[in-house]
DNA sequence: AATGAATGAGTCTTCATTCAT
DNA sequence: CATGAATGAAGACTCATTCAT
């Protein structure tokens, strides 16, 4: 919030921001203990409201779980969008360059760390939020692998990669990449500039020595 | 079971094999719902025993999940390394056979849907659970790659493979072969055979274009 | 048992004493833990029989809590009229001869713990056993007093009490005897035979002060 | 609270008295059937809150019994101190000043009913509440006789009583007056002022025919 | 007679939600 | 908007009792 904004809202800067903070406790919530196991209570008291902001702001815990959903689904997109958009299309050095690109894809994956999680929830709880789950579907995670593989592609027309299925290297790309990362090892762990860098390097390896177009 | 054994136990075969219907039907309440979301009556209910007999048996819920993570950790680490075992050390043609073996490792990886989500439960409430949580950072999954490593190493000595690093190898070629498995599909979706055949061939596909031998 | 019966019962010499072995176990349980806290299971494992036996021999629950009360008020009833045949009826000497009294009495009314208990626990439960209540109320513990007191007037009688209310003697003979003794000192703690002759001596020698005959 | 209070406090008197609503109500409860025997709800609704109130303001049932036990015990403690102030320790009639006291003093010893019944419940529940029963064992009941020998003692130097003990004075002092006291008379039944005085009046003269001062 | 299991009821405790202040 | 309380509905766990073996 710039310093203009702050002065237009002398003392009830809060009605805005409420409610993200009550999204951003419900989030952390969520993804630390599951769905049911969190209490409306300990949501609104680390969000700093009360009990009833949160039923007068957003609604109940379904809602709740919605709204959660909606924001983390469309911050994330439109970071890995932007990520997306520092795909270096003819790269100088393109070991170096693709493993820059990697470490700012993983470092966004990593706040994904949440997405991820929130992912598995929505699973979990899928027969109960039918519509969310199939909005999550359509426009969610999976939807921005062919915009991966379009980045791919245009690498390989300009003569960088020699593949052939730019969405399979796509796929290929990002497993490699998260090959060395502890997915399952344990909740908040962010795992250090350093290993971020070190598995993006060994994946952008192996990755240019399969795909690497050759002379 | 065989038929003759069927045949030969008559009626009262139960005794011992209710604790496993138990196991088993806590496993998949465990792995669907989270360990929070599941009744015990559920359980009971859809292990075919009453609710009794769970307490009985087992103890209380905590006691529940701990057994059913050891049930499966055990289960799944023989199955795994029985599955290792078939490694083509000395392949007649290197791409079939490296994916038959892959296809036999995610077939059985898949019937680790259970295991990977018990081990996504198990980082949940880890807090909970320490003594196990250790035991099964200690003797669980992880501890089986180098086992795979070892297998890698042996086919590069052979002259199959072009690898300095045996153990990134192995941590690639888990990665690349598990790529197109959809891994937060869900749950309970089983990926048909020719899904796993179809990704096993890519992944290896792919594996040997980086680290195949050259002539 | 004599040595002809328990020839006569080869094997089975339980069928008659399990139902005592029932009543004690019950009977320890219930004084220690109240009626409603004890289980069936407890009682019988207790008892070195099986559940059902329990069942089959006596009943359910409030059958058995009526057959302990049946059953220890029968005991400690005689046992008392028992003790109050030896009063000295012409003592040699009054306060050692009525300390002896004394001590004797005691003996029996601390293993009337479990009596004690159980009066408290039918009061508690009275209304749960209005006829048992009834019962012990005419035949209990108070329809022994007057006995005392009987005793207590043959001893005036005689010269050796100056008392004009034989029951109101009884009465307070009892207090003082009492006095000293720890009633709520914690369960089954049986007070040592040096205990119990301090405080009857010293509870003798305050009714004599009292009521002693004068030259 | 007198009337001025009650005027000046036209509404809002609970939120301070609530938890004393609960703790009588659970007093009451506790001794009437004991610790397990009764359900959180019955004393919700006997104090008139909800059940969610007791959690609130207490905790749990255990929680509940030691505050029942620790509010009793100062309150009978209190009384008790503030009775024993009231000995006669100048009598103008020795005996009739020494029944009112002994009136006075069952009149709080009998409120001491829930005292008492207390104490039977902490013995029996020992083994739960070490701590408690510790504490209970140091400044509970056993502790303020003393206070009451040191009466004694005080009325004898001042040539009123003929005794050596003043303890022991104290304690059959106590059990004489208690003498025809139903303590297990069933729950809750108060002796009236009458059946109080007459006891009283019994027992001390009992009292004085041992230990008043001869001329 | 003993064992293991099944059933149904009951209690403690927590939670989501709403209302009054 | 915050606080505290009320309500109703869960779910975990225990128990008494009965059946079948």
């Amino acid at each position: 919030m710039s310093q203009i904004e702050a002065l237009a809202t002398p003392s009830v800067t809060r009605p805005a921001s409420k409610r993200q903070a009550i999204l951003d406790a419900a989030k952390r919530a969520f993804v630390r203990d599951g769905i049911g196991a969190v209490g409306i209570d300990a949501i609104a008291i680390d969000a700093g409201v009360s009990r009833q902001t949160v039923y007068n702001q957003i609604g109940d815990k379904d809602q709740l779980f919605v709204a959660v959903v909606e924001d983390v689904t469309t911050r994330s997109s439109a970071l890995l969008m932007a990520t997306l958009a520092t795909f270096p299309d003819r790269p100088g050095d393109l070991q170096a360059d693709l493993t820059d690109f990697a470490v700012r894809l993983l470092g966004r994956c990593m706040c994904d760390i949440d997405g991820r999680a929130l992912s598995l929830l929505l699973v979990r709880e899928s027969h109960r939020f039918p519509e969310l789950f199939e909005t999550w579907h359509q426009y969610g995670p999976g939807k921005d692998w062919p915009a991966l593989a379009a980045c791919f592609d245009r690498l390989a027309r300009n003569g960088y990669l020699d593949i052939t299925d730019a969405s399979l290297a796509a796929r290929h790309f990002m497993a490699l990449i998260n090959a060395d990362l502890p997915t399952d090892q344990g909740p908040c762990v962010r795992p250090s500039e350093e290993a971020l860098r070190s598995t993006a390097t060994l994946g952008v390896s192996t990755f240019l020595r399969a795909f690497g177009a050759r002379p």
